[in-house]
DNA sequence: TAGGATTGCGCAATCT
DNA sequence: TAGATTGCGCAATCCT
């Protein structure tokens, strides 16, 4: 995926030879269906180039003149309406996925932020649970540390009517 | 965004007219740089249609041809390449809004993968603390509990490591 | 009205 | 060989 024509610029490659074309309008005319027609003006010489650059088994060094297909043809026709169907087709895919891509930014944006908020929330929690713990420690050492005489068993509970219930985050 | 070429199907909207294009080949030799050169080959007329369908005031209802441009003209030519510029960038604007969607996309999976793995983790976080809350609630009523006898103010606490905190179901 | 921006479409060269 | 892609130009519209 990815290639340039090189066709872009068919001067730098060599020479350009113009085209007579013989436009036959009783062709146009089985083409109504069409509104416009395409017309090769001009022609790009010698596809292969400059020629044995490379290695020396491919790309043959000249020759190979593309026939300039008829217009007329009915094989040709047949060909480009093949063709025709299959851009079509191919652009519609191109469209629809642009399409589903940007909607699964969509989504993806509004996951994120739900994500979020649950990250909120969890820290939330857990900041309250830590200061529990916090608090409790304090309490302890309260009652642990002044020995000095019989702190009166009932502290021990003065903070201790807190906690979370049996929430788990579980999705 | 999102009209419709009625010019999809000509023979629809009235008769189709062959437009006998005489294709100077001297002009071509000045387009050089393209490769190819496309000839309108039929014509819908009468782009107003049934006329009177809609409002009154707007779409005069007949007349008004396209005076079909001169493909010799130097405005056209100028006209042309200005719009070809014009298409090239739309095109290019195009694909590049599409790529940077895409990448859009990219950078939002991984953040949310990155939440997503955060939210593990404070879930795991606020599990071992629920679960430390816990031990310790036991390991209070096994200190107060088994002593029938002395522990007489403990019993006060007992019963008060439970209660709901910050609980918060979530959706 | 003029002029750039979009969009549908067909062609041809490539790719697959 | 045939369908899928892609760059490109044209013309009709849209949008300033």
């Amino acid at each position: 995926m990815s290639r340039q024509h090189k066709l872009t610029s068919t001067d730098q490659n060599g020479v350009s030879v113009i085209q007579s074309q013989t436009q036959s309008s009783a062709a146009g005319a089985a083409r109504a269906t069409t509104g416009l027609q395409q017309v090769p003006q001009l022609v790009p010489v010698s596809p292969g180039g400059g020629g044995g650059g490379g290695g020396g088994k491919a790309t043959p060094p000249s020759k190979m003149k593309k026939p300039m297909p008829d217009k007329d043809s009915d094989e040709y026709r047949q060909r480009r309406e093949r063709n025709n169907l299959a851009v079509k087709k191919s652009r519609m895919r191109s469209k629809q996925k642009a399409q589903d891509t940007q909607q699964r930014v969509n989504e993806l944006k509004e996951e994120n932020e739900r994500l979020e908020a649950k990250i909120k929330l969890l820290s939330k929690e857990l900041s309250v649970l830590k200061d529990l713990f916090l608090e409790h420690a304090h309490n302890l050492a309260d009652n642990v540390q002044p020995p000095a005489v019989a702190a009166a068993p009932g502290d021990l509970c003065s903070s201790s009517t807190n906690g979370t219930g049996g929430n788990s985050g579980g999705q």
